[in-house]
DNA sequence: CTGAAAGCGCTTACAG
DNA sequence: CTGAAAGCGCTTACAG
């Protein structure tokens, strides 16, 4: 191995024919000869030759990667999601640069300020609870990126995109609450600005006035998406005279909180309390006892946001001309801390 | 908006400079006047000017960005170690490409192919269970790509590399074990050629030798590291006249799995049977009892592994020259299912 | 079927 | 302090 990295000119050079022939036989151009092709082909191996993807993206105006930006990579929904993205990409030949928000409106600009600096030609972003402005994803746009905005997505931007169906997911899901005979069911839930979860609200609220229930106020608590605060609010009105006798959460980490409160209050889940989380994060089936959640189709939802772009790009349409919305079916699963008439059968 | 990009020129005809000077002003040239830094800044956000990264990667043979390739970004110890490496990427002014390998050779050939592409100046890598050949890692060094390994290596791969006291980690908790009373503790291993495991194994040993346990060859299995695995090698260990009275793994989903085992066969934990696994992944303290286990500090890990990196390029030394070894201490955190002495005195 | 030449957008050694 | 020119490694319209 010599110091220099081997390039096209080095490959013309030994097979004694010009550097365009070789870039053509890389790239199969069918009117290289199959012959040619492979020659050219087995002499890069064997000189260790690697395609430089940024030269050729100089070149080619399109670096054939795309972006994804999400608030937390180890959290259930947001790595499933990841891994259909990857999994697309990969079958359509693009590489993937993963980014991370950490919920920071900030950290978030910084990524999508990377990625236009590298040169993407897509992003795929999942925005972080502070996300307000609709600024950075516009220029975004304005920059002839492709913009798809899944799960959390911010409505005054004019992209595709995917989300889950929320509000029907937890208007079944408090409607199970409801059919199990609890009563007064509590709702934590996130920022309002992200219609995901003005969603999840509406679906909540909407099984409460079919059910006809009266809710008194302070049950319904906005923006707290996050265990500590969870623990907060639940803590405070587990404690009042006339308390919640269930919790839906728009997150299981919300979930989790209220379910350690109850626990450290001696209040018995679901016998006393029933508890309704969201995402189908791992831990829900594991811990005791186990969290109903909402599976968000983590997976399936990625796969169908990075096809979006693909298909796209197939049908060479411009991005403004595609809006495309589309809903991923989530499932309710029911376990044990939202069923109170099993428990009552198990005693 | 007009459809081209801005690009150097742009600004310089608006400004009646040359791009040179435009370069250098936007690159704060110590030559370049603070006024006309100033004046060239503005004018770049007036017009909405973004840097591309290809261009100035290609003219200066380096791409400022490293990548990352784990086997599973939603495991704890990743997740943690990523976020390190983030900081201090993000710190030196560097992106970061994060692939995963999902386990599998093949898919982490894949990865390491595309970072050759994308010209990365450095890897970080934590191999995946199946990889035992070097050669793809040599390709990295042969391409005078920073090879940096953490947590799981290959030692026949000469490289800088990053990972926990896993031998006195390992050690440590199997002595917690047998502190407690526990005298048939059985050993969950991963696959041999990693030396990660091999030294977990090692500590393992060294302290059955220690406390002159006599354990049964087939309380020992390596070359098990998912969860399925350990549940059927538990289940058949468990079910034995003599089974083990406690288990030690080399992960927590391992743990996990045993613990479920011991649950569906009444097996009181940590009563009958110890449990100690290891990575202190998230659900470790949810589930219950709270399994034991060992935290490998992954994002001090993470932050040591980058740093390494920066380091060594701040002070222009070649590779191979500055092989370093650097050790992250781990903590051992003893939950319930490994405190027998606690659980009689409960009773 | 094959090659010479230009150009993607930037940076930098060289010259002034 | 400032600019003209070359070049990073590739691709492709053009010409033959």
């Amino acid at each position: 191995m010599n110091g220099k990295r081997i390039i096209i000119y080095d490959l013309a050079a030994e097979l004694g024919i010009s550097a365009s022939y070789v870039s053509r036989a890389l790239n199969s151009h069918p009117l290289v000869s199959k012959k040619i092709v492979e020659t050219v082909k087995k002499k890069a191996i064997e000189l260790n030759y690697k395609h430089n993807s940024h030269a050729a993206n100089l070149r080619q105006g399109s670096s054939k990667t795309i972006g994804v930006i999400v608030p937390h990579i180890n959290q259930s929904f947001f790595s499933e999601a990841i891994a259909g993205i990857e999994e697309v990409c990969f079958a359509n030949n693009h590489s993937l640069i993963i980014c991370q928000s950490h919920e920071s409106y900030k950290q978030e600009c910084t990524a999508i300020e990377t990625l236009i600096h590298q040169n993407v030609d897509c992003i795929l972003i999942s925005i972080s609870a502070e996300t307000e402005s609709p600024d950075y994803l516009n220029e975004v746009i304005s920059h002839k990126i492709q913009l798809i905005q899944f799960d959390r997505y911010l409505d005054t931007v004019n992209s595709s995109r995917v989300v889950n169906n929320n509000k029907e997911a937890s208007y079944e899901a408090v409607k199970k609450l409801i059919e199990e005979g609890y009563r007064q069911v509590a709702f934590i839930g996130g920022p309002e600005h992200l219609t995901i979860f003005k969603d999840r609200k509406e679906g909540y609220l909407k099984a409460i006035r079919e059910a006809c229930l009266s809710i008194p106020c302070h049950f319904i608590v906005d923006n707290a998406l996050s265990k500590e605060i969870a623990v907060n609010i639940s803590t405070e009105l587990l404690k009042l005279k006339q308390p919640p006798d269930a919790f839906f959460t728009v997150s299981d980490h919300q979930s989790l909180g209220v379910l350690q409160v109850a626990e450290s209050l001696g209040i018995e889940v679901p016998e006393k309390l029933g508890i309704f989380g969201f995402a189908n994060e791992a831990f829900t089936e594991l811990i005791k006892p186990a969290l109903s959640s909402v599976d968000q189709k983590g997976k399936e939802l990625g796969k169908c946001a990075a096809n979006l772009y693909f298909r796209t790009i197939a049908q060479r349409i411009a991005s403004t001309e595609t809006d495309k919305k589309e809903i991923i079916n989530s499932e309710i699963i029911v376990r044990q801390s939202s069923l109170r008439s099993m428990a009552a059968v198990k005693i």
